[in-house]
DNA sequence: GAGTTTTTACGAAAAAAATCGTAGATGTGT
DNA sequence: ACACATCTACGATTTTTTTCGTAAAAACTC
């Protein structure tokens, strides 16, 4: 498992994509990106391209259209995005991170009963322990 | 208020030396860079002076060796990380943020705790609203 | 089957970020 | 004052990331 990943920051927009909407050509993707920029369909294959070679992305390539799924899980690169953002921005601080996401008016009502409910299970998976 | 600032990586790791020991020279910050990894004294310097450029920090430079400090705040920096940071890794999504960094072990008992105080506090906030 | 479109492959250019060497000015110690 | 160390300025190089042009193969259209 774990494999080491550090996308970047296209790298990781076309990871997102693949991971909500599953495998896809390049074209869908790049349909997908230019939803919010323009981005040329030959820069996005070539993204794409680089990526596999990386191994961030696995594709079938017995059509003559390649079909890209993401060859890393969602959560292991969340994970250590994270975490690295959390030392480079918060100097590993959780508390100062939730500080500014609470405190910059970025969470609803909702997601603030959402996570006080995730914290009240992470408490008591550390009690069971 | 409010610069539109987006620091590079190299310059956050600057920014946050200084937002933690306050103003300080190229070698001291050099020096603090040093304490994680290897990076050459006039490299340290050109980003500086950069960073100058763009207003990210200020100097004086009456002496000859000249005194350098943030000129954005590390909440207003911050804030604007989180955002970005929350939308590309995440898709904007502070619930699944949290999940992550609840789930992924990177919290102590003791940060959990506090992180709890502060969803209280929060909760308070919005109701006194 | 000629022309058009779609796709991949490849390489190169452009842009962004990071690194460092050298020169010259200024300071320090003796 | 001489040797040595420290500091800024500047430019150039290197590395990383992003973008795109062109060509060739495959498929589709009439």
């Amino acid at each position: 498992m774990g494999k080491r990943v550090k996308p970047t920051e296209s790298e990781l927009e076309i990871l997102q994509i693949l991971w909500e909407h599953g495998p896809s050509t390049v074209r869908q993707v790049n349909e997908r990106l230019n939803e919010l920029r323009e981005v040329g369909y030959t820069t996005t294959l070539k993204l794409m391209q680089i990526m596999a070679e990386k191994g961030l992305v696995d594709r079938d390539t017995t059509q003559r259209t390649h079909v890209y799924r993401a060859a890393v899980s969602e959560e292991e690169t969340q994970q250590a995005l994270l975490r690295r953002f959390m030392d480079l921005a918060f100097r590993g601080s959780a508390t100062r991170l939730v500080m500014q996401l609470l405190g910059g008016g970025q969470t609803t009502p909702e997601e603030l009963r959402a996570i006080k409910e995730l914290i009240e299970r992470a408490e008591r998976a550390q009690k069971d322990q």
